[in-house]
DNA sequence: AGTACCACCTGACGGC
DNA sequence: TGCCGTCAGGTGGTAC
């Protein structure tokens, strides 16, 4: 699931639920999840502390303990949060466990082993260590234009590196490209000035509008293409059928007489 | 530099 | 019913 709408969506849930509780233990259950790191380890930093605060950049969500460091959670194809009462809740996915004094659980959970927990000392070093462009859903105009302007290849691809804008993935860029109207396959470097702020235009748009939804495509408007994914579904604006195609090994979804490739 | 393919994993689904 | 191939909203490595 997770990109950036559905890792603010978890950053939501995680500040209403896990944020400024206090922890008692934490226990892993894979330590792939960990990078290795035990439960040992973890513990020694997180015990008896708090999460004050939480941030997001692009695909990735922060719990800060303080001046100590930050816990970094990346969730993969597959990862979310739950919070609940007692031990009893503990599913066989749950991974990664934060039990609270209160006897609440904040539970990692991920199916496919492909998410990530770590600690570090501060995001920002992190970001700029992992070399994320800039999230998103904050950046600006000029920025986005002169980064989309870098790239070469196709628009897609340009979209969803993470090192140019933080934080789209196969879904979402393939919707912003059917709401600006333009191929996914076409050259970042063909665009004119006026496409590329439609693009940016459509990605604050389309971002809004999932987390405003909580990033559930039941949710979204009648006129967004990722609720057609996976079923043979029409255009929603003229009725024709969705087509695929690969790029970058992925599937993309996009309507050939809604956006024309350049 | 871009792309194509593989690997990491588990599970759902369709075809036979 | 069961087995098998394929695919899945991510990332990182390698080879062309």
């Amino acid at each position: 699931m997770p990109e950036l709408p559905d890792v603010e969506t978890f950053r939501r849930y995680f500040n209403r639920t896990a944020l400024r509780q206090k922890i008692k233990t934490v226990e892993v259950r894979s330590k792939k999840i960990t990078g290795g790191a035990t439960q040992k380890t973890l513990n020694r930093k997180l015990r008896d502390k708090a999460f004050k605060s939480s941030d997001r950049h692009g695909k990735y969500m922060f719990a800060e303990f303080g001046k100590e460091g930050v816990m970094v959670l990346h969730f993969g194809m597959t990862g979310f949060l739950r919070y609940f009462k007692g031990k009893e809740g503990i599913g066989p996915h749950d991974k990664f466990l934060v039990h609270f004094k209160n006897r609440y659980v904040l539970a990692f959970n991920n199916r496919r082993l492909l998410g990530k927990i770590f600690l570090k000392k501060n995001k920002d070093d992190f970001i700029k260590e992992k070399k994320l462009g800039p999230d998103a859903y904050s950046v600006d105009y000029d920025t986005f234009r002169r980064l989309l302007r870098n790239k070469k290849g196709s628009v897609k691809s340009a979209l969803m590196k993470q090192d140019g804008i933080s934080g789209l993935g196969n879904i979402y860029s393939d919707e912003i490209l059917f709401q600006a109207g333009a191929h996914p396959k076409t050259h970042a470097e063909k665009l004119k000035d006026n496409e590329i702020e439609n693009i940016y235009k459509k990605m604050k748009y389309v971002l809004k509008k999932a987390i405003e939804q909580k990033a559930n495509p039941d949710d979204l408007p009648e006129s967004f293409l990722l609720k057609e994914r996976d079923k043979e579904g029409k255009c929603p604006r003229c009725g024709k059928s969705v087509k695929l195609t690969k790029i970058n090994s992925r599937t993309s979804y996009f309507c050939s007489s809604c956006q024309v490739k350049k």
